[in-house]
DNA sequence: ACAGGAATATGATAAATATCACTTATAAAA
DNA sequence: TTTTATAAGTGATATTTATCATATTCCTGT
């Protein structure tokens, strides 16, 4: 990884409205103390499926795909995500080693705090431990919708479905760089890259999307919504 | 719903050690006064789409689907789960009301708790916030696996990898009764209910099971996994 | 600037899956 | 029991998607 740091500036970080609201100033310094930033460039990966799960870790900065090796070696992409959604998924209190891995769609800063210390403040703090519960509830639940969501639609449909997360959901915008290349959306999607590609040319033929490299611009969104919806 | 009680005998429950194993005697007590049980029978819904949430409900004994209208009214399922296994899912602490239903697949027992109690327990017993952050995580991950393990499938690897579910994680055997129709297995893997009869009707006639009406054996599981890890 | 490799693109064809039509079996209701 | 509705089963056909072959473009390292 790239750089890491020690520095602590955790009490105006964003995340602390996210899950930390319910610590302590005393709290916020202490986990400063049991907390590391790390540094990933765009392609690097974060997190090794397999590795043994020993830290809490969420992405403060940049973006990531989480994705999962499948019997016969390809790789299913789980979801892709932007900061303040937790990176550590839940697993992390039940299982021993990740099931996933998680890699830099673009240069990501991860903050890493020892788990155990993460423990004794959920033990010690009931208020924490509920925002935490809720936090993770909610992202859990996102992934499931999005997992279903897609396993509904046709090919159609999950690329419109794809472009509108991109568009609304990570970028905010209609115009947008694709992190992405066209084999991991076909890996998202659970569709053949010749298959991802062709409906992409189709959306441009017929004047939904514009089309430069990796740059998208939805030029049509009504009817990719329309589409995604269908499909 | 066909009756309800609360009579208390939580403190030998063996749900007690899955979640509530932190929890004083008195907390048991006061957990008692807070809970009721509810009988559902076969077919009976335990928990509508979109109704409010205002209590912890799990499980205690029966089978039940969860499943979510899609757009196109047609239904998708989510998940079959046994006791022991949350029916309240995460979103209990995030949503204001419940984005999936669940109904009895066969008779069924429902413990139910008061929503805002759980949530002084939570506050004021961090062991137990992290008994139930792990038991739900668990829960979920177990979820987000089973849709990516089915939306990496084709049909054959689909229905039988459904097979094996019923005979391994519900029943625990190898002779069981099918506790859904045709039309809910293609609606919980994703394909055509003629394309699940088809393949049940190919996997008869290759000798990999018997079919009785509801009653399936799987006399060559070696072969059934076979097809579960090839498709 | 150039070479080489990977990603993108597109057509043709094969394979998988859905749909439709219809029959038979099963179960609930009169 | 008969009636009726619903689920199960099967074949034929249409549609969707994957695969393969082959250009073309784009990027990376030299």
């Amino acid at each position: 990884m790239a750089t890491s740091g020690r520095y602590c500036i955790c009490e105006h970080c964003d995340f602390r409205d996210v899950v930390f609201a319910n610590l302590s100033e005393d709290d916020i310094q202490e986990l400063c103390n049991h907390k590391e930033e790390h540094s990933y460039r765009k392609g690097e990966i974060i997190i090794h499926q397999g590795e043994k799960i020993s830290y809490f870790k969420y992405l403060k900065s940049g973006l990531v795909k989480v994705y999962r090796k499948t019997s016969d070696d390809d790789e299913q992409i789980i979801t892709i995500t932007k900061p303040f959604e937790f990176v550590s998924s839940m697993a992390i209190f039940e299982a021993e080693k990740y099931n996933f891995s998680v890699s830099a769609l673009e240069d990501t800063v991860v903050c890493v705090v020892n788990l155990d210390y993460i423990k004794s403040l959920l033990i010690n703090n009931g208020r924490f431990a509920i925002g935490l519960l809720t936090k993770i509830a909610g992202i859990n639940d996102k992934i499931i919708r999005q997992c279903l969501d897609i396993r509904q639609r046709n090919l159609t449909g999950r690329v419109a479905y794809v472009l509108l997360y991109f568009a609304k959901e990570i970028y905010s915008s209609h115009l947008f760089d694709l992190p992405v290349s066209r084999k991991e959306i076909a890996d998202y999607i659970g569709m053949s890259t010749a298959n991802v590609i062709r409906t992409l040319s189709d959306f441009r033929n017929d004047g939904i999307i514009k089309v430069f490299g990796k740059t998208i611009e939805i030029t049509d969104i009504g009817r990719l919504e329309l589409l995604s919806s269908r499909g």
